[in-house]
DNA sequence: TGTCAATTGTCAGAGGCTGTCATTAGCCTC
DNA sequence: GAGGCTAATGACAGCCTCTGACAATTGACA
């Protein structure tokens, strides 16, 4: 952050993003505009564009945090833990650390009740699980490095990151529609899903 | 087909579907505007409007169908299998009856080839992979049932088809950009992915 | 054949997004 | 600290997707 120029620049990237997940979150996605946005911040629809690739790229700007964060988190897991642990751990790690990461940028309660925007918002949840695949595809390469495999050839990185991404879209999704909206909800639930893996794929369910 | 009126209509969709379908996998689908189908059929763009809810819904239209055919497959499959056996065998069979289902509407071919467009094309790999997890809520819906399990309290349902959907998904990216496009490549694949899920989830991959 | 209803075309307009060009404003050197 | 340079913005103009409204056309049916 040297140069004025620079801050200023800061200052309305922040504002806009600010004032765009502020309106969706109380108009809806779709029931906001670029120039609603781009008139409460004072600036022209252009500049809107300028700092954003779309509309979709401002609504998706902190799940984009969220990703980046968790794929940290999992290069940084000691090279002794298996696959599906090293995911489970920087997960479970990730949530407790994201709170300061979103803070920084936006109240976490904005955060949260931007969640239940993009999973009610077709165009947005379409948009979400799209780059969730994107990060499912770079998440597989760091596993692959770690164990010493070649992607290529070996199916098993793409594999489990494929069942850990189909496992957290369905914990995303139950969280975001539960009652308890809390990240420590979010926790528990993971950890039970990731638990109860192993035997929703077991032969049967009737002989419980 | 009863009357002209709707014999008409049915002309006039298929003729939308196919001309855009044609135009999608030559020009791309970004590339084709919705005034080059109205045109390329002799139909004013507010006709266009009235057969598809968008160029996104024509583009998936046969995705659309295919799922449907799964979704009946898997309906149809004996009580008796185990949850992930009777998604197995309906994804199974469902490749090999999919070839007549599709080509009663157009060629296989041109089926194929859309395939590749909606995979490469960020938007509709999007609203597809949308579509996929709504999918997957109507099928964890017929497990429940045939298991007789409630899905609002036991996770096992959701997650199954998460794990399948998953899997599934990887299968199908994979498949687009390999060589040997074909249904049968699609079977191999499907096959051999499914049996190296158990390996993929298992303590470490290194001691191979 | 004439009436009714469904299908279509035309027009107007909102909203997302992009290219272009002039204007403004921070930066840097002499 | 004046002037040149460059980055940031605003102001248009225009394309494309999609929708509502109304008129014109065309098949259905008594």
């Amino acid at each position: 952050m040297e140069t004025l120029r620079e801050r200023k620049k800061q200052r309305t990237r922040e504002a806009l993003l600010r004032t765009a997940l502020e309106l969706f979150t109380t108009q809806g996605y779709e029931g906001t505009t670029v120039d609603d946005i781009a008139d409460a911040v004072d600036v022209s629809q252009r500049t809107f564009f300028r700092y954003f690739a779309g509309k979709e790229e401002a609504a998706l700007a902190l799940q984009e945090m969220t990703v980046a964060h968790f794929l940290q988190a999992v290069r940084e897991r000691p090279p002794h833990e298996a696959p599906m642990e090293a995911l489970r751990q920087a997960v479970l790690e990730g949530w407790d650390a994201l709170n300061d990461v979103i803070e920084a940028v936006v109240p976490v309660e904005l955060y949260l009740r931007m969640y239940q925007v993009v999973e009610s918002t077709p165009v947005l949840l379409a948009a979400h699980l799209r780059r969730s695949v994107e990060a499912e595809e770079a998440i597989a390469r760091i596993l692959a490095e770690r164990e010493g495999v070649d992607m290529d050839t070996d199916p098993r990185p793409r594999l489990a990151v494929a069942v850990f991404g189909g496992v957290m879209r369905l914990t995303e999704r139950q969280w975001s529609s539960g009652e308890d909206f809390s990240l420590d909800a979010m926790r528990a639930l993971t950890v039970s899903h990731l638990e109860q893996v192993g035997p929703a794929l077991s032969e049967s369910w009737r002989t419980r």
